[in-house]
DNA sequence: CATACGAGAGTTGCATGCAATTATTAAATG
DNA sequence: CATTTAATAATTGCATGCAACTCTCGTATG
């Protein structure tokens, strides 16, 4: 096989060193698009081979990606793309909740005139992209909690807010339905005029009932589980067998 | 080199594959019990050596250490022990509180008997070792949130306390006074009766007074870096000189 | 016919080797 | 004598190789 010499996931050269970096944003983009499907097997060859690169660098980005819970690692079994339960998904709601709610009562009343600007030109573009079809808006969507969770200045808050927003993608891909899952941009606009105010309890209450009415949508209803055992349980009752 | 065929941090044999949890978890402690030092170099090689296995597996535990804030890893040049800054510190503090907020807000009133009598046990340990010199004190107090983040049942949740908490035990061991930066057992006490009664108001706010207090008792003074540069930049200055 | 077994292929876990980068020391120069 | 430069040593980044493990599938056996 010939080595491509480069793994770029944009197209441009990666500087130098961190190579596995762009592995696992491949990596990362791929599962969160939907192009690796929940419980996909990923073995380091084929992956390495696709990426032009070796082994190693697959290995390190899956124990990455396993960490921040987009991929399962069973030991000498290799990885899968992850396909959290319910219950885990109820679980990851609960602590972007947490999370989101430190970030608005960060930023309530501290909020800079450019950075106003800047939320406010983004519900915009939510707004506009609206009427389109599909992944653009839920895109939007999604980084506007980003955008907020960037604002702070707190680094690690923000690395969390990301890791949970990721999970969550994964989520909805799973339980969400195809098209109301995405965020209601008015809900978006409150919360900016409730930050304006500098009303922390505003603030935090219309985002926990912001996320709380994201998750309500998403997880309420859908298949449980696409895993086979557990698509195969109800079947097999009803016929009499008692599976694990 | 003879091959020491395990690298146990616990003495007992890893039972099989998982190796690299093993090397984590002996740098984990190593660096928590402030043996190896903020800002100290750790050499792929050298503690691979040690520890009687290759740099691969060094290599991986350095990258997941460094996820959770407990090395810096600086390309090209290497590992080291991570040295926050005071305002990561604070930054740590932040995440924390948000998270233990949602911990307790989580089990207030919810707690079986069986868990009442855990965290009533564990306090009163603390309490017994309350008198005594220094580290069984301060791990035990720990220990209690940990404690708490567990019997929520949500493993995201429960992951990211222990994560800050780690960051936490790095930052009192760089920026903690020696004695009196371990929490109040009577803070604690506080806390379980609040969760006793389901009050999730009264524990919350006893759980935010709680780490307020003791990041501010841990914070507010102390060498704000021990890092060489900053050290020595004050007495640069006085000499006339003008360090970056 | 269904189940259990076992040989072979494929994959993972880990160590090692080599090229590239950085650190160190020595010599050279102003 | 301080500073710059060149050569050497040490260390990291990454690929590859080998043993251990798992999976697959054909064969044997009850």
């Amino acid at each position: 096989m010939a080595k491509t010499k480069h793994a770029g996931s944009t197209s441009h050269e990666t500087k130098s060193g961190q190579r596995v970096l762009a592995v696992y944003r491949t990596l990362r983009s791929a599962i969160l698009e939907g192009a690796l499907r929940p419980s996909m097997k990923l073995p380091e060859d084929s992956i390495g081979e696709q990426l032009g690169v070796s082994r190693t660098l697959v290995r390190e980005a899956f124990s990455r990606l396993a960490i921040e819970g987009l991929l399962e690692l069973k030991p000498n079994r290799g990885a899968f793309v992850a396909n959290p339960s319910l219950e885990e998904a109820r679980d990851v709601f609960e602590v972007r909740n947490a999370l989101e709610r430190q970030v608005v009562a960060n930023l309530a009343g501290r909020l800079t005139a450019q950075q106003i600007a800047t939320l406010e030109h983004h519900v915009k573009l939510e707004n506009d992209s609206q009427g389109r079809d599909g992944p653009e808006s839920i895109r939007l969507a999604g980084e506007f909690h980003i955008l907020l969770a960037e604002m702070t200045g707190n680094d690690l808050l923000n690395r969390y807010v990301q890791e949970v927003s990721s999970r969550c993608s994964l989520i909805l891909a799973i339980y969400g339905r195809p098209h109301s899952s995405e965020c209601a941009v008015s809900e978006h606009r409150q919360l900016i005029e409730a930050l304006k105010s500098g009303d922390t309890i505003q603030a935090e209450t219309v985002m926990h009932h912001h996320l709380e009415s994201v998750a309500s949508r998403a997880l309420l209803e859908r298949r449980p589980k696409q895993d086979i055992s557990t698509l195969l349980a109800p079947f097999a009752r009803s016929e009499g067998l008692n599976p694990l």
